[in-house]
DNA sequence: TAAACATTTGGAAACGTTTCCACTGGGAGG
DNA sequence: CCTCCCAGTGGAAACGTTTCCAAATGTTTA
């Protein structure tokens, strides 16, 4: 059993031919009762399964969808690439996994060899949109594709969340609960084009409330000094009551790193987060944040791919202000009347609190 | 552009025979300088791409690998799967996903397919290794795989965890700061052998601490109950005063629970979890757990499979003590000596504490 | 100068399928 | 009895590569 048996042994085994055993094992045409037992048999006896290969050369279609995003360390993705998953396999695709890391180069190049391997369509989270050679090129050559978590240009397809407008939700939630001067967090924007979105919703919201320009902290790649960019950042905006992380990791460290500084949240320092992970709800305090249904998303534009492949109707995007909900949490409450004694800026000097060496934070955007 | 390029097309623009543009573009063989330039120039005005389809028909290899998981919901494997796409990536092959959803049938079904396909290789971890279909069929055929996280039989390559010393070593953490009465909790072991090889391996080191016999909580899959169940759970063990989660969703998701039934972790409650996600680094209390690399399992797992398709030798698989290590928190302390007014035991009558809807856990092992 | 050899080139087979087509027989309709 | 039709069957082409082999040309060696 070494090498696996063609189609031709199994013709040879059963004295037929090639064409025949192709048809009985499909169930297609037709063959006479007693050659469809002779066929089954020499199958059955040499474990015969038809070669894909041989089957996609034939019929230039492999029953494969690439699928290209940026990590699988941020959960949303996880579970985005998951929900595309089952939907593609309960349709009888197989999906070719591409994490980029957030590197265009990788991107560009991962869409090249999926290409080549004749994938029958793609669901993909570019770094960015308008730019992406990739996308260019499916596009050119008419591959059947659903973008996720991309902003989309008005002639493509994308399940993705309305950042903009989610963001700027945070603002009526910050506005609601009193505040007026609030950050927004992020790490460096050129990854990530979503939480150039959220951070444009949010200043737009904040506007719209009547609140503060927010100030921005625009944090390194993998940074390990969470802590200190935060007590230069809090010495800088001292006035500052809330912090909007672009992501829920983001947003536990920020707390963490909060503590660390003496301060108290909500007390101190509101913070709300992005995305909706489920720690969100067990922590103490519990994570106010936007939250999203990451599966749906990779759901979605599994069938939406299949449904351009099949020539079928397209599913109908959902509305763009029903991809989100914004989840209350104790992390976000009013702010506390700043003291007179200016407790709070003391708490933040730099002989106070030796940093502690922080675990990097793994949230990209 | 609709229909790609094939060699054909190239030869015929280049005016010569395709074997001379296939020795041209694979750059192996003989060829003159001009003709080089004539293909090169054919192939560039068509935008020609070697189709992989046909290359893997002739090579009857199809750089493409099997990687079938249970779930991208658990970032064990999220990470994993990761870190094996990366090793993959890097050597020149695509990965080929599956999430099982910890259904066998599911896992046979995809080996199947797999199968067909021609991956060249299969990195994967079963339900069972031992009674598992599709690893039979895998190792019958003699493709090329290594087991993630599955207890492997002595003739499989493995990489993964070793729970039993893990476990163990809870046990040890337990022993340590005075606790002599923990229970273990976990989801359905049918789903998963790393929770028995879990359960197993505290209970031996529970044993050889001197402690009692570790009391065993199992809830459902997916048990939106597990306030109630653990309200039960500490009624019927009164005395408890630690609690090993089988992994670190479940850890919070008890300190939770445990927190809505008005007791303090660790005061009341010391609880220990698995695995080592990086968010139980930012709670308060801190969680104690089993911090495992689940990135370098995958990448390691990966690295094994290339090696035995290449010929070359396999990687030293990493000594099983060093899969793991314990991580110290807040969530383990010393037990406080029971009160003597019976204020726990109170504290969980039914009538106290209506209980809430929880959220339901999604880690699963 | 003839023979041996190296380089460049193209034809054709092979890989495993599906499908078109043509070839059998045999039964029904005239 | 002769046609016609139909079910059952197999041969062969096609899909896009790589690679073996042979042909053709040019170049050295004896």
């Amino acid at each position: 059993m070494r090498q696996p048996a063609t189609i031709k042994d199994v013709a040879l085994r059963a004295g037929c031919g090639v064409a025949t055993v192709s048809r009985v094992l499909n169930n297609t045409g037709s063959a006479s009762a007693e050659m469809r037992q002779r066929v089954q048999a020499a199958a059955d006896t040499l474990g015969f399964e038809f070669s894909e290969v041989g089957r996609s050369l034939q019929s230039s279609t492999t029953r494969t969808i690439g699928c290209v995003v940026p990590s699988l360390a941020n959960p949303v993705y996880a579970d985005a690439v998951q929900g595309a998953q089952e939907s593609f396999h309960a349709a009888g695709y197989q999906t070719l996994l591409v994490c980029t890391n957030y590197d265009p180069e990788i991107e560009t190049q991962a869409i090249r060899t999926l290409t080549a391997k004749q994938v029958d369509g793609f669901v993909l989270t570019v770094s960015d949109a308008l730019s992406s050679e990739g996308l260019k090129s499916i596009k050119s050559r008419g591959i059947p594709h659903c973008l996720l978590f991309s902003m989309a240009p008005d002639d493509e397809l994308s399940w993705s969340v309305d950042d903009r407008s989610a963001a700027s939700r945070v603002s009526d939630a910050f506005a609601e609960g009193g505040h007026s001067d609030v950050g927004f967090l992020a790490l460096k924007f050129k990854s990530s084009d979503r939480a150039r979105q959220r951070h444009q919703g949010f200043v737009q919201g904040c506007s719209r409330n009547g609140m503060k320009k927010p100030a921005l902290l625009e944090i390194d790649e993998d940074s390990q000094e969470l802590t200190n960019l935060l007590r230069e950042f809090l010495m800088e905006n001292p006035t500052l009551t809330g912090i909007f992380a672009s992501n829920d990791f983001l947003a536990l460290a920020t707390i963490r790193s909060a503590r660390s500084l003496g301060l108290t949240v909500p007390g101190d320092l509101s913070i709300v987060g992005f995305d909706g992970i489920e720690v969100g709800t067990m922590v103490e305090p519990s994570l106010a944040t936007i939250v999203t249904d990451p599966k749906m998303m990779g759901s979605g534009a599994a069938s939406t791919v299949l449904s351009v492949i099949n020539g079928t109707p397209a599913p109908i995007l959902p509305d763009p202000e029903l991809t989100f909900s914004f989840r209350t949490g104790g992390s976000l409450a009013s702010p506390v009347a700043e003291r007179a004694d200016g407790e709070k800026a003391a708490t933040l000097s730099p002989s106070n609190n030796p940093t502690k060496k922080n675990h990097k934070s793994n949230g990209r955007d």
